[in-house]
DNA sequence: AGCACGCCGACT
DNA sequence: GTCGGCGTGCTC
């Protein structure tokens, strides 16, 4: 019987972010096991400190007397091996505590759910029918999730009718399937999806292919009492030596979730934004499920309409294999040139042949017009001289919230009802962008006879009627699907969108186009307003994984990652610089700055936090880390306590550091 | 984070 | 000669 447990104690403290040993009371002896919850004294008598059974054995390297654990808390072992391998690997990786990853991975614990989880367990449903993967050449999914292969995977334009007659995108019908064959061998599938729209056609999907007990959701929209359900019935049960296949669903830290046998874990739409996790140690669930993989196997399969440039680079090292549908199916778009004749009487904004193609199409069914900004008008500018129009208090850009409101800024809330030019003097002012309230009352107008329903990141609709007559405007990334395909998308604000300031605005734009486009029904038109160029070809000839290709190539050229990774140390200039010489010998591409951070939307930052940016390669992530690492115990250990007396509410860290933050530079 | 250990100024 | 200041350092 194993007399030493070597424990993870539960505590934001990075120094303390390693195993401690202790001795197993002879009491607990059968109960504690690994990844069970345990109590135990920490440095002084009578504080405890919660933590997890990592491992047990009978040795240890400490020498001295090891303290008794205080407790166990449950029998739930909460902890699965498999997770705490990628928590460790992923803390190392991201400069950051296991703690942390573990915060994203277990859920909560709610007594009363695991109560009756251990007195019950889950229901062990195994699906027996297969679905054979639809849409591409015959067996190559199969056979990549059988085999532990790895997929960048085209998916499946268009949208597919469900037996209930709901309707959810083609792709996740294809990752549903992936999912079914994984679970059927009697291994686990993730699916991780950016977000719940999309999570929940998966699940409708699912629901018409397995039993219900075979789906676990893990989202943050649950309840915790839920999420914790549903964690649970993922768990290997006390009573139970077996391993559950299940199939778990959920947003980005659902690629942590308990699976001892993996067969599958699937991204859908890795560029997503989503997929950065802004926890600490942000990691991207595109590179957990990477490192997941690695360590665990199974197949891996990064799915969508549009190819991130990060998987591009994977494919073009041979590291995924590039899956296209066989046949191919394409949806057709329709680029319009620049500066084309805009309708009148639509407020302008649609040009002639979007307009026509839009009036034909509502004879058969719905539209959907995609805009680039949600509210009602997000600028105003002078009537006279054209200089944009800010608040006078701190200098935020004016918008209006309704036809008949008074422009207030769009940082401070201040009415700005005495508003004057700033340059010329003039007190009328004209809408330089709209938004999707004040498209959807334009088009309206220039739509008799036709209902408008408006979609945005407020108020998302996850469904739209599949009725002729029906224009549905909704905001980048919250399209709903309409039943049958849309009879036409049109694509209203590229240019407009394209003006953003990013290195990856060409990237999203095509992300936001293209998961657009491929809501239309077969045949359908996507009219792309505005935009020529690469991008609007990458569109036209759904060649997504070219633009990536170009791309890559390009921040290749610049030193931008995916081509090489990159760090951000951000804190008082002496953390910062300490940070950076604790890098020593470590061999970096280069050091940018420390500069002052970039004031960015309504509040600076604190004032006196300056950033600096490590470009280094790939093989030398883990000394990067490490380095890194030991800055932040250092600071947090050596460093002198702020200024006595005072008791204040967080002692707001002076050092924060994330590896391939994805918006940086 | 807490809390103990440790080496310099006023004290019964 | 001690009591205690809170500056460093450790937590099995």
């Amino acid at each position: 019987m194993a007399s030493v447990a070597r424990v993870l104690i539960d505590t934001p403290l990075p120094q303390l972010d390693r195993l401690f040993d202790y001795a197993i009371p002879l009491a607990l002896a059968d109960q504690v096991v690994p990844g069970v919850r345990v109590t135990a004294p920490l440095r002084a008598e009578g504080r405890l400190a919660d933590g997890l059974v990592v491992e047990v054995g009978d040795t240890s390297d400490f020498d001295g007397a090891l303290t008794p654990l205080e407790s166990v808390v449950s029998a739930a072992r909460v902890l699965a091996p498999e997770v705490w391998a990628l928590a460790r690997r992923i803390a190392d990786r991201q400069a950051g505590s296991a703690n942390d990853v573990l915060r994203l991975a277990i859920p909560r614990r709610s007594v009363a759910v695991e109560r009756k989880w251990l007195a019950q367990g889950a229901p062990r449903e195994v699906p027996r029918a297969a679905h054979p993967v639809a849409g591409y050449e015959g067996g190559v999914i199969e056979s990549a999730v059988d085999d532990g292969g790895r997929v960048a995977l085209r998916s499946l334009p268009g949208v597919v009718e469900l037996a209930d007659g709901s309707w959810v995108g083609r792709w996740a019908v294809t990752l549903a399937q992936a999912a079914v064959r994984a679970v059927i061998d009697g291994r686990t599938a993730i699916l991780a999806v950016p977000d719940y729209r999309d999570q929940e056609q998966l699940e409708a999907v699912l629901s018409t292919m397995v039993p219900a007990g075979t789906v676990a959701s893990l989202d943050a929209r649950r309840t915790n009492a839920q999420r914790y359900a549903a964690f649970l019935s993922c768990l290997a049960h006390p009573d139970d030596s077996g391993h559950t296949p299940r199939i778990i669903v959920g947003n980005r830290s659902v690629v942590y979730a308990p699976a001892a046998e993996l067969g599958l874990i699937a991204l859908y739409d890795d560029g997503d934004p989503l997929f950065a996790e802004p926890l600490a140690p942000y990691a991207h669930a595109r590179d957990v499920a990477l490192v997941r993989q690695q360590q665990q196997g199974g197949a891996l399969i990064f799915a969508g309409h549009t190819r991130s440039v990060e998987v591009q680079r994977l494919v073009e090292l041979g590291y995924l294999h590039d899956v296209a549908p066989v046949p191919l199916v394409t949806p057709k778009v329709v680029p319009t040139a620049a500066q084309q004749q805009r309708q009148a009487g639509d407020g302008g904004r649609v040009p002639s042949a979007a307009f026509r193609t839009a009036t034909e199409a509502l004879q058969a069914g719905p539209v959907l017009v995609q805009v680039g900004r949600p509210g009602y008008v997000s600028l105003l500018a002078c009537r006279r001289c054209g200089q944009a129009a800010r608040c006078t208090s701190c200098a935020g850009p004016l918008q209006l919230s309704s036809a008949r409101s008074v422009p207030s800024c769009a940082w401070c809330g201040r009415i700005a009802g005495d508003w004057a030019c700033s340059e010329c003097n003039n007190t009328s002012y004209r809408m330089v962008t709209r938004g999707s309230g004040r498209t959807a009352e334009e088009l309206g107008r220039a739509f008799p006879g036709t209902r408008v329903i408006v979609s945005d990141g407020d108020r998302p609709l996850t469904h739209a009627p599949g009725e002729p007559h029906t224009l549905v405007v909704a905001t980048r990334g919250a399209e709903p699907i309409a039943a049958g395909g849309y009879a036409a998308v049109i694509l209203l604000d590229g240019e407009w969108m394209l003006q953003r300031e990013s290195l990856h605005v060409g990237d999203d734009c095509l992300r936001w186009w293209s998961n657009a486009a491929a809501l239309a029904a077969p045949g359908a038109p996507t009219v792309l307003v505005g935009v020529g160029g690469p991008l609007a070809q990458a569109l036209t000839l759904w060649q997504q994984h070219s633009y990536a290709a170009a791309q890559l190539v390009d921040r290749r050229a610049l030193g931008f990652p995916p081509a090489l990774r990159v760090a951000s140390v951000t804190g008082k200039p002496a953390a910062v610089q300490a940070a950076l010489d604790a890098l020593g010998d470590v061999p970096v591409r280069d050091v940018l700055g420390p500069a002052a951070l970039p004031a960015e939307g309504p509040r600076a930052l604190d004032d006196d936090f300056v950033r600096a940016i490590v470009r280094f390669d790939y093989a030398h992530g883990d000394a990067v880390a490490a380095a890194l690492r030991g800055a932040i115990v250092r600071q947090a250990t050596g460093g002198r306590r702020p200024p006595a007396g005072r008791k204040r509410g967080r002692p707001a860290p002076t050092l924060r550091i994330k590896l391939d933050d994805p918006e940086i530079l």
